[in-house]
DNA sequence: GGTGACAGAGGGTCTAGACCACCCCTAGAG
DNA sequence: CTCTAGGGGTGGTCTAGACCCTCTGTCACC
């Protein structure tokens, strides 16, 4: 019945659950999936054996089941708190990011770098400072730090535009941030760098990112603040 | 006659399932959980039953699986974007929240209010704003207008300190928000307020919060930014 | 002392049924 | 015409087994 033969495992919910899948993928939302009964009768399955591959596709978000109707396709369901690299920032709010280093060494890692870096002081890190534009006009002073020893020959490379690009491409794409965010008065330097008058409000985001388990990169981004609106989307559920 | 009495639902993948995470709950990461059979066991129920109730545990985060080796408690995972009030991110910075009501009253919803709350100009809203303070001290100024329809009689009753605990008890405690963040000077009015000097940077949190998806409040926050760091953690879990 | 086979225990998959509660629609009663 | 009782379909719960693969510790053998 199934021409899957190259597979050693030909795992009967995994079939039904991508079966079910690729009638969901891109159906409306409210729109019915099949019954139970329906896919047991089709795949010849126990209906235990669909009830697991629904319970997957329902834990996963994708289907709604309700009692005494049927299973339906969910609603999307809103993405909390996504990861976005300035570049992408950028896109979503249909402008065109751009970037200018100001530094770019490698540096021994001072206490504070080391202990959000993981790592011992005096250890080599990265320091990537850099001027972001959007749509030709400064947003943002970027100032990373990064663990050395995950990113070695990393100066040596062509600098990109996207940080988060040149980490995926070694497999450090951060999964996880923590960002403390604050407000301050631009300084001179800031207020030069910026074009803004020095004592100007900025907005203040000190990040740590991780992937994985690692901590990669450790920043803070001073922003102008009458440009940049940070919008944060927050949940209460896994 | 389908009056059941004695047992108003005596489930019995529940049972199970609540005794491992009574068991579970407080042990460290990675101690075992028991086996299924030995649940069988002590239960009297079917495996088939025992893996739904442990089904439960490991896709809520809880336990982790491990073919030939065991269940056992997963190492807590991170909790991305909690939705918090003041009162409860108070308590978790180690201080004591209070407030005073500076202004509560019923008035027409704006343009910009109704829009946010999914109402019609010129609607009901109640309009509270408040002094939030932090161990004795100004923190924050909170500017919140309310969906009036969804809180009958909510000026009468006492105003309680946790707007989120008032919410909560009419069963509309916010699980989703979106917040903008922004940084600006303090004007005349806020600086008096935070006693802060005219100029001061300071953190505004505009926050619109919907309880399912129902708006119920939508309000501006601003936040002495040498008192105040917004904590964010981000992900990227499908 | 090292080592490999083996048994026991653990989770992973799957069956072929059963009965329940719930929802909705419809046909018959009024 | 309206109202109500069924009936059929849906997901929810549960059973009592079966066989599989993987891991780990033990113990006899070298």
């Amino acid at each position: 019945m199934d021409e899957v033969a190259a597979t050693p495992r030909s795992l009967k919910h995994v079939a039904v659950r991508e079966y079910v899948r690729s009638l969901v993928e891109g159906a409306d939302a409210g729109s019915p999936a099949p019954s139970e009964r329906e896919l047991v009768q089709r795949f010849g399955v126990a209906r235990m054996t669909v009830r697991q591959a629904m319970d997957a596709l329902v834990s996963e978000g994708l289907l709604e089941r309700m009692p005494g109707r049927g299973t339906f396709v969910a609603r999307p369901r809103r993405r909390v708190g996504r990861l976005t690299s300035f570049t992408e920032d950028m896109e979503r709010r249909g402008m065109l990011a751009e970037s200018q280093t100001l530094l770019a060494r490698r540096e021994q890692a001072g206490p504070g770098v080391a202990k959000a870096l993981g790592i011992t002081p005096g250890d080599a890190v990265i320091h990537w400072k850099r001027m972001r534009y959007a749509d030709n006009a400064p947003m943002c002073i970027e100032d990373a730090y990064l663990n050395e020893v995950l990113l070695p020959g990393f100066l040596q490379a062509a600098m990109p535009t996207s940080l988060f690009d040149a980490l995926a491409a070694r497999g450090l794409r951060p999964t996880w941030a923590e960002d403390a965010i604050t407000s301050d008065k631009a300084n001179a330097e800031e207020a030069n760098l910026l074009q803004v008058q020095p004592g100007t409000s900025v907005l203040v985001v000190a990040r740590r990112a991780l992937a994985g388990e690692k901590p990669v990169e450790v920043s803070r981004s001073v922003y102008r603040a009458d440009r940049f609106t940070l919008w944060v989307q927050l949940g209460e559920e896994s």
